[in-house]
DNA sequence: TGTTTTTATGCAAGTTTTTGCATACTAGCA
DNA sequence: TGCTAGTATGCAAAAACTTGCATAAAAACA
C-alpha cells in the first residue's frame, strides 16, 4: 500500500505537519490518493515509529503545535527501494458499475439521476484539473521541466475524467431508448 | 460498501455458491469489483447470517458438498433498497500515479519500465474486453437488449482502457524527450 | 505415473480504512 | 453576539480487505 509513500514523497520535498500534508493532498496527491485526516496522523506515527521520519513539536503562539515531521535517513531510503520496485496494478471496486450492472432491477429514472449526480462531479473534477494544467502551462520553461512528471499524473486525471464524461454520454443515450 | 450487493445482484439472477460467485466476478463484475475468495466466502455467511440469504447444502458425488445460496424476500428488499439510494463517487488509489508523482527521485529507465509493464496489463484487459464486445454485438437483439445494462458497464471498461494507453503514449513521448 | 489445474470451502491473524467522537482556540461573517 | 469555517490533533471501535495456511478429491495433461 503507497499510504506510507505518498506521505514519504510529499515530506521529502518538503517536511511539514498532518495537517499541512492534507492541505497538499487536496491539491494534487488527493486526486488519485485518497486520505482521510485519521489516517493520515495514524500513520505518521507508525512512520514516525518505524523510524523513517522525525518528529519535532513546533509551538505556536497563537495556534495548538504544530508536529512537523521530516524524512530520517532510513525514510529516504525506504522512498528510494520502494520507487524501484514494481507496484501492482491498481484494482477498481467502482459501485457506480455495480449498481449499473443489476440496474435492470430498478427504474431508468432512477438510474438517470444516480448518472446526472455523478456527471456534474466529475465534470467539475475536470473543471478544476484543467484550471491547474492553465497554471501549469504558464510557467516559465524551467519551473514547467520541474513538474513534469506531477503534471503527467494531472494528464491522466484530465484523459480520465474525459473519458468517463464519453462513456456518460453513451449510456445517456442508452438509456433514452428506452 | 458494495460487495453485499454486488453478491446480491448476482444471486438476484441465479442462486449459486461461494464457488459459483467468483467464477461470475472474474466473468464481469470482476472488471470493476474485485474480491478474493476468502472475502466472497465471508460475506456469504454475513448476508445469510443477516437473513438475506438462504443456503441450502446441495451434496454431490464426487465434489466437495456446494452451498447454494438464494436471496430471502429480505435480501431482495435490501437489493432495491440499495439500488434506490445513490451511491457516492468512487474514491481512486492508484500507487502507480504515487510512484510517478515522485518519480524525481528515480531514474527515468525506472519509470519507463514500470510504465511498460503497466501498459502489457492494460493491452491484455482491453483486449479481453473487446473480445466480450464482439460476442455481444453478435447476439441476437433481444438478447442484447436484456444485456443492455451489463454491456454498458462493459463500453465503460473498453473507453477506460483505451484511455489509459492514449495517456500511457503520452508518458512515453514526455520520458524520451528526457 | 506424476504434476498441475479445477472444484469446493474455510480459519486465523494481520493490515488498511472508515466512522464516530472529542478537544480547543481563532477569524470572519451577519 | 452567535454561527460557521478554519487550524490542529487525536482515540476507539468497527468494517473491509489481505495474507497465509489448510484440507481434499477429481480431472486434465504430459
Amino acid at each position: 500500500m503507497s499510504l506510507k509513500h505518498a506521505i514519504l514523497i510529499l515530506l521529502e520535498s518538503e517536511p511539514g505537519s498532518g495537517y499541512d500534508l492534507l492541505k497538499r493532498f487536496k491539491e494534487g496527491l488527493g486526486y488519485f490518493w485518497n486520505a482521510k485526516h485519521q489516517q493520515v496522523y495514524q500513520e505518521l506515527k507508525k512512520l514516525n515509529e518505524a523510524g523513517w521520519l522525525d518528529c519535532e513539536a513546533q509551538p505556536q503562539e497563537t495556534r495548538p503545535d504544530k508536529k512537523v515531521y521530516r524524512l530520517t535517513a532510513a525514510g529516504h531510503a525506504e522512498l528510494l527501494r520502494w520507487l524501484g520496485e514494481p507496484v501492482q496494478p491498481n484494482k477498481i471496486n467502482d459501485a457506480l458499475l455495480v449498481k449499473l450492472f443489476g440496474g435492470a432491477h430498478t427504474s431508468t429514472a432512477n438510474l438517470r439521476e444516480e448518472m446526472q449526480r455523478h456527471v456534474a462531479v466529475h465534470r467539475k473534477t475536470l473543471d478544476s484539473l484543467l484550471a491547474i494544467e492553465r497554471d501549469y502551462l504558464a510557467l516559465p520553461a524551467d519551473q514547467r521541466r520541474a513538474l513534469r512528471l506531477p503534471y503527467l499524473t494531472l494528464r491522466r486525471g484530465i484523459l480520465g475524467e474525459q473519458s468517463w464524461l464519453a462513456w456518460a454520454a453513451e449510456v445517456e443515450m442508452a438509456l433514452d431508448a428506452d
